[in-house]
DNA sequence: TAAAAATAGTTGACTGGTCAAGTAAAATTA
DNA sequence: TAATTTTACTTGACCAGTCAACTATTTTTA
């Protein structure tokens, strides 16, 4: 009760949704957390973010040169500044290697090792089974419409 | 080079979307990503991250009594175990008060203060613009439609 | 009513992510 | 070709989030 008094009058709930577009950024927050959710229990068996996840598989569809680092965080589905760490932690637990690269000594070429690769295989079916469940869910041409309001909510 | 040599006969990039869950999944992953952006870029303007924010909206549409620790995080919009924590440092900025409640000495329920408020305040125009921003960029059919599918892949 | 279970939250140890400043190499420009 | 800018990272300091174990209180149940 340290409060102001007047407390009571500034506390009122604002008419719930003045836009609709914010139902529909809760909407988006609310599923895309979900579905993270049950992503992270999938790569949690195998000791590894979903981020970490994610540049496994940009690495081994980059094959054998590799990507220069910062290369690999552009690619990402989610931004991540901090790029160098996820890949240091990485790399720590051998799923990368990363070697300066000699025609631009700048760039550090990062690749996917055998360990990672086994990584990706052991999780593609559970992985799978995400996606299944959602293509039971809902019917190809609602996901295609999906797509699209999203394409066109990103502009 | 140290890897294994057949590794180049395991680099092979899957089919791009095997299911075409898959494509919507990434697409969710991206636009949420880039409105969180937009939406932390404001937020930051107080200091404050896009959760804290969720928990001051929270509050102010709580009321007067406030609403127990736990309870805030099960409102959350994205899921927050780490609740207490997040609390305890709006209550370092002065922007939530809590006081362990007398009828249930377990229960520690949290308000928000005036100066929470003020911040919620001053934050509401640049949060406007975003869903405005939106309304404009989509009609209101679609972003029904959007909300729809959405809540269709929740289930 | 005493013991067991459930609830509400806190705490410590840890990992992961972010920001700003710095370094080194390459490309550009004067 | 020397100075400047840009690129590609790296590093340090910090904050946020997670997990497991713990405390205190209330509720249930035997």
């Amino acid at each position: 009760m340290n409060d102001s008094p007047d407390i009571k009058k500034e506390i009122k709930q604002s008419k719930p949704f003045e836009y609709k577009s914010a139902e529909a950024i809760v909407a988006l927050l609310r599923t895309t957390d979900e579905i993270k959710r049950r992503i992270s229990e999938v790569t949690a068996r195998e000791d590894i973010t979903p981020q970490q996840y994610n540049v496994l598989r940009i690495l081994r569809g980059a094959g054998y040169d590799g990507l220069p680092t910062l290369e690999v965080g552009k690619r990402m589905i989610e931004r991540s500044p901090g790029i160098t760490r996820l890949i240091d932690r990485m790399e720590k637990k051998g799923l990368v290697t990363r070697n300066r690269s000699g025609s631009d000594r700048r760039c550090v070429p990062c690749k996917i090792t055998s360990r990672g690769i086994e990584v990706l295989d052991s999780l593609r079916d559970p992985m799978a089974r995400i996606e299944a469940d959602i293509d039971q869910k809902m019917s190809s041409n609602n996901l295609d419409l999906l797509i699209e309001l999203l394409a066109e909510l990103r502009k």
